[in-house]
This record gives structure tokens, C-alpha cells and sequence, in this order.
DNA sequence: ACCTGAACACCGTTCAAGT
DNA sequence: ACCTGAACACCGTTCAAGT
């Protein structure tokens, strides 16, 4: 406990897990193009090269975050109905994008890579599975509403910063106030998740049991 | 017609459409993280500055890209019934973003700026419409299944291209033999396309004369 | 109309060396 | 165990000036 103090005293040595709390900073405030090795290590003053110590690369370090970003989405709890179940993940899920700035890309952008996001697929099929369907069924049905979820939440939050920016969108917008509402996003969220539980809902069962 | 000849021997002189060829040449042949503005004035023989006479910036030459990626998918004739007519357009776009390498990424990241892939999610609504649904229904099953398409041939490629680079991805593969085929990847998209489809099927309709 | 030359303000990553 | 210093090989963009 004195070498804690003096280390600290002296000059901050950090930990891999403050190098990822330090970036999901700069994110969450300056959003993903502000996020550079360079930006990041002057932010914990300490040269760029020192943060390849605590993680491989940039890449990994991405990943981690979307890691973060997806673990505040909370499970959910057995015993409900196998919908509302999944509709409660995926908006569990779609909260924790829109948590932090630029949380979709970020998480859609790791996906690809195996990394991450694969629980996030795993949570969603197991809700799915709930109304009894096969395990192919249920997981292929997860795919789709997770590459729902994610291009929605990605295309909101882009939409949020370009308006920040003050780009012009045109975007057929025929009546004068037809301005894109977090209403407006909610209710095109809802209904693809409907649109996609009713799609399951048509679909043969193994058990018919689930009402 | 002299001025042709000479302006081609003397030096050559670029067109705004030239660069956004030659831009499409090295995505398709590099992948996207080596299309450089460098790169590419390069490959025009030219310094890197006479690019921004042709265009104001990369994120605008992307656009134009992923213009020219969607404009390779075929419009669906007309007078099919509304679910084939859909699934041809689903089928369309989602082999016009496989067409080049990094398609998909290109233009989602596009689709955001609200330039691009806006009069592909008509073509979409527009089949939709077909089953006789509310216009505000048509258009937000449109941007469901835009979603699903974008986030599922991104997804496809990524891999594609990890598998090239031989990168370890553990995804649960139980079996030996359970790599992800191009089949694999044609029969979950088929399956999210139906999910959809179904979905909006029992959806209340306007008219119910959609047989 | 189309391009050069030169500069500005940056990137991610490696690696020997220090403490 | 954690970091510095210095370097390598790049980026996108601007702008005066040339032809």
C-alpha cells in the first residue's frame, strides 16, 4: 500500500481497465472519429506508445468498449412470455446503444469480427427460443432483429449528429414540421420489432404450448 | 476533336466521373481501408489536391460510390404480386452490395447522411405497397427490412474478408464442419426476408383485396 | 478547366531503452 | 510492470500558383 501510494504520487501508472474507461470517455463526449490513440494517451498523460501495452491494437480496444456498451444491457427475467421477453432485450439492447455516443457504430463495427455482440445475439435467441421454437429458428430469428436493432440505433444516432451539425437532410419531408422525433424513432423501432414477432408468430412450431 | 487528342497526350485530364471509377476500382480490388484519397490520385497519376477540384470530400465521393453501387440493382417489373415483387428487391439490392468488395459498409455508412440509399428504400416501399398497407406502414417496413439487408450483407462480407486474412473466430461452432457457407448465408437471408414478409401479412391491411 | 507544389495538422504502430 | 523517445509510414484538406 505504500508502493500504491508512491506510484501514485510519482506518476500514474494505469491499468488496461482505465485505458477502456478513459476511451468510452472521449466517446460518449467527442464521439468515434475524436477517439485516437494519440487523443487517448494525451488524455491519461502518457505517450501514444504506452497504450500499446495495456491492448494490442485499436481494433481490440473497440472491441472492449462495445463489450461495455453491450453489458449494460440488462437480462431478463424467466417466467415472461417469450414476446414480451424479447421485446424486452431488444429494447434492453437498443438502450445500451444509445447510452453512449456513437455506441451502435461502435458495436456494429466489432460485430463483424466474432467479438462482442455475440452474446447480445445469444440473449436474443434465448428469449426467441421461449415461444418454442426450433434452435435454428430462434437464432436465425435473432440475427434479423439484432441487424434491426443495430442499423436502427446506428442510423438515429447519425441522424442525431448530423442535425447537432446542422447538415441539410433533405429526406422527403412534405409537411413543414416533419422533423425525425425521438417519438418518431421509438414508434419505427416498436414496429419493427412487432412486424418481426408477428413473422415468429406465423412460423411452424416444434411445441405449440406457448400460447 | 484535335482538343481531345491533345488534352489525352499532352496530359491527361480527369472527369469527376473518372474519379469516382477509378475510386470504385481500388474498393473493389483493396478493400475500403486502402482507399485512400493519396491512393487514388495516385492512380490517376495526379497530386492528391487536384481531387478536390472533381469532388469537396472523401465522405462525398463515398456517396457517389454508393450511388453507383445501388444504381446496379434492376428495378422489378411491375405487375407481380407484392411479396415476389418485395423478395426480388430485397434479392436485387442485397446482390448489388455483394457486387463489390466492402459494398455494404459503404453504403450504410452512407445511408446516414441521408444521401444514397434513399430511393432504395422506396423501391422497397414501393414493392411493399403492393399488399395494399398504409403508406406510413409500407415505408417503415421498408427501412425494417433496408435495416436487415445492410446489417446482414455487411456482416456477410466482414467475414468474408476475415476468413481471407485467416483470423481466428471462435463463433460457437460445435461441429467440425461448421464453417459459414455462401449457402448458409443465401438461406438466413431468405429467412429474414420471410420473417418480414410474414410479419406484414398479418398486419391489417386498407384494402384486403392483396390476395 | 484542371492541375502542381507546398504546407498544415494530424494518424496507428513499433521498438529499443529507461525505471 | 509500465512507460518514454524517437522514428516509420502514412492520412485528409487547403490554397496560392501555374497552364
Amino acid at each position: 500500500m505504500m508502493k500504491s501510494l508512491d506510484s501514485v504520487t510519482k506518476y500514474p501508472r494505469h491499468s488496461r481497465d482505465d485505458v477502456v474507461v478513459a476511451a468510452i470517455g472521449i466517446l460518449d463526449e467527442y464521439g468515434l472519429p475524436d477517439l485516437t490513440m494519440r487523443r487517448l494517451a494525451a488524455t491519461l498523460d502518457v505517450q501514444p506508445s504506452a497504450l500499446y501495452w495495456h491492448v494490442t491494437n485499436k481494433q481490440t480496444l473497440l472491441a472492449l468498449i462495445a463489450d461495455r456498451i453491450l453489458a449494460g444491457a440488462p437480462r431478463t427475467e424467466h417466467g415472461t412470455d417469450w414476446k414480451m421477453a424479447t421485446r424486452q432485450q431488444a429494447g434492453a439492447l437498443r438502450d445500451a446503444l444509445l447510452a453512449y455516443r456513437d455506441g451502435a457504430e461502435v458495436v456494429s463495427s466489432t460485430l463483424a469480427l466474432g467479438l462482442g455482440a455475440e452474446d447480445a445475439a445469444g440473449r436474443l435467441a434465448e428469449a426467441i427460443a421461449g415461444g418454442g421454437f426450433e434452435a435454428r429458428t430462434s437464432e436465425l430469428a435473432a440475427d434479423t432483429l439484432l441487424h434491426f436493432i443495430l442499423g436502427h440505433a446506428s442510423h438515429e444516432q447519425q441522424r442525431i449528429q448530423a442535425d447537432s451539425l446542422g447538415v441539410v437532410t433533405p429526406e422527403r419531408s412534405s409537411s413543414p414540421d416533419d422533423v425525425s422525433t425521438p417519438t418518431e424513432d421509438v414508434d419505427s423501432f416498436d414496429f419493427g420489432v412487432t412486424l418481426l414477432l408477428s413473422g415468429l408468430d406465423a412460423q411452424t412450431r416444434v411445441r405449440s404450448d406457448a400460447h
